[in-house]
DNA sequence: TCGCGTAAATGGAACGCTTCATTTATACTG
DNA sequence: CAGTATAAATGAAGCGTTCCATTTACGCGA
């Protein structure tokens, strides 16, 4: 890899001078700025950005440190705030937690010592969070994502979270339903928490009695769906329909589902939080409360990226954004008189036209 | 963010003798060591990686570039490269490329600005990859992923693209079916003309009749399994199975298999490149050709590692990673005497147990 | 032709760290 | 107690940039 110096002594200029002419801070001569282009190309120069984030005490790259890519919500969200970095000129450095407060740790060390100019973050449930307070401390912007850090006073775009489960509950009832299970996330997350009171809510406006029965406490991972899904199919009193806090853990769900032989929208409505891919390519088609997830990281990296050059100061901002519900099969064909008056037959064909059509 | 000065200072030692307790580099007294420390907890100091970079001329970071992390394979990949670089004590900068080449272009070299010890690379097709030879020239390590970059002498390590194809549509062939369809990624990629001559070789060793009609020019992204989907299941001469060559394109014919109210196994078999997660979970259950993308993440990772460290030198190397199999009810229930006699049935009923079990 | 003002080019300090040649402190031996 | 071997601590150079205070070059009017 040739250095500047290099460049500077094919072209037959000072080191200043090569520096000025990539960097445009300075005027050179059109003679003498031609002989650097000429150098830069000949020598496949490439500015050593490790020396001029010393220099420059930045380094235009951005951490971010989520709980599983492998996730398709996160997934998306990375997508968005590359875009965003990318648009204004930052790289991302990107972690898997894992839901591991330890390895969350690890890896904000990691890339406070890279200097990253900022952090994203949707930050893994713990009861000690002192390595994001001593970021916050040293004044290592940070953004939350999706999950804000509780008690942490930085910046955060979050779903509407209680508005978006609400209204699918609301649908839900709206269809008939009365005992709905709810499969929850892990309620140390507060983002768990808020989904379970947009559904009391939604219950309480509906003068449906709250059962902790028909609340199974999961934490966002595919076996808690299987696990609490299996569970609740083979209690007698079966709900009529349940809702997953989360697009993997439905994607257990239908597995218990499909291994019990329980047949979707008939015997039972489905809905969920995400609107995974696969929510339209598959059967049956679910609904769901599509979070922003591109949007999300989109708007939490230029947010972060207008701190870190300071177009933006003061106060933490808190920003919501509403979720969409998407009406599908799996909340379809099911008769609301079945649920009246005791446990639902398997074979109940309520007509589909019946149905109000609510796409 | 505070200097290694300042922590000598406060531990009352030169700066030398701090770096020595940090880095362990040199032998320092009890006493002293335990100052040393003392101060790094005080002033929460985390060494600069930057300035460390500067001087030790590498970063601990490695690049990676992939076509979309949104795609579960590629996520799937990035976990495994990552366990394998934190292991070893690298963190991972990604980019997604979104298959152009100039993004790709873009990436590569900002990555070989910001010092990048080496690149983790499933390239884009393209005509002119001097971005790349420039990067081999140049001596920065790059280890190819599931796509080799034409011409490149760098290590890769990818999936035995011909082996598995050809034995999916061998168990195809096996359950009677002739016309068997395929949709093709982009054939400028060479693992897209794997694909397609692992389909080839199965035809020909059961002596069956290569035709370019049922070959369909895709590019491995959804619209194209769409697309080329509806095309194949509208024209008269309907196949009797179809084989998309990747996850994703199998997302965008099951979209079109299900607006055209076809009916998977009975009306037509299924198989897919790509296990993606929800192959499991939904209806129908896809029979599908397993790459063991975690494993080529990590063992791409690691033999990455291994030049950056020179641990290993001498020719690249080219490792292939076995696929795996999975037969489920996408394949099954079909009758192959519907497909010999002309035009299938849409109603045929073939029983299930007619067929050999092959799980 | 000499100064002078402006524009262009240069050189060196500094960024925070590691490394290594020196210097300083400590312990041991005769 | 002097002398020496050994261990510990120090200070300065250098990594590749940028930035800025100087220096150099140039053109023009008197």
């Amino acid at each position: 890899m040739s250095t500047i110096k290099e460049v500077a002594e094919r072209a037959g200029v000072s080191i200043g001078t090569a520096s000025n002419v990539i960097g445009g801070s300075a005027p050179v001569s059109k003679a003498r700025a031609a002989r650097v282009w000429a150098a830069i190309k000949e020598l496949d120069y490439h500015p050593n950005e490790v020396a001029r984030s010393l220099k420059a005490k930045q380094t235009k790259m951005l951490g971010m440190v989520l709980p599983d890519i492998t996730n398709p919500f996160f997934s998306d969200l990375i997508r968005g705030a590359e875009n965003a970095a990318l648009e204004r000129g930052y790289l991302l450095l990107t972690a898997n937690s894992d839901e591991q407060v330890e390895r969350e740790k690890r890896f904000v060390a990691a890339l406070r010592s890279r200097r990253v100019d900022g952090i994203l973050l949707a930050a893994t449930a713990s009861k000690n969070e002192t390595h994001l307070r001593s970021a916050v401390a040293a004044d290592v912007p940070i953004v939350c994502l999706d999950r804000m850090a509780p008690g942490l006073a930085v910046d955060a775009v979050l779903a509407d979270n209680v508005r978006g489960t609400q209204e699918c509950v609301r649908h839900l009832i709206r269809l008939g339903h009365k005992k709905i299970a709810i499969i929850t996330g892990a309620l140390e997350l507060r983002i768990a928490g808020e989904r379970l009171a947009g559904y009391r809510a939604a219950l309480e406006e509906a003068d449906i009695r709250y059962s902790d029965e028909l609340v199974m406490k999961g934490d966002f991972r595919e076996e808690a769906g299987y696990r609490l899904g299996k569970e609740l199919l083979l209690n007698r009193e079966r709900p009529s329909a349940i809702f997953a806090c989360n697009g993997v853990m439905m994607l257990g769900l239908l597995v218990a589902i499909d291994e019990l032989g329980v047949r979707c929208p008939q015997d039972i409505a489905l809905a969920t939080f995400d609107d995974l891919m696969f929510a339209h390519s598959f059967h049956p088609h679910l609904t769901a409360v599509a979070q922003p997830a591109n949007a999300m990281g989109y708007q939490g990296a230029n947010l972060l990226i207008d701190r870190v050059e300071g177009k933006l100061t003061g106060e933490p901002l808190t920003v919501r954004l509403a979720c969409e519900l998407k009406i599908r099969e799996s909340t379809r064909g099911y008769a609301p008189a079945a649920v009246a008056n005791g446990s639902p037959a398997r074979s109940s064909k309520a007509s589909r036209t019946s149905l109000p059509a609510t796409t």
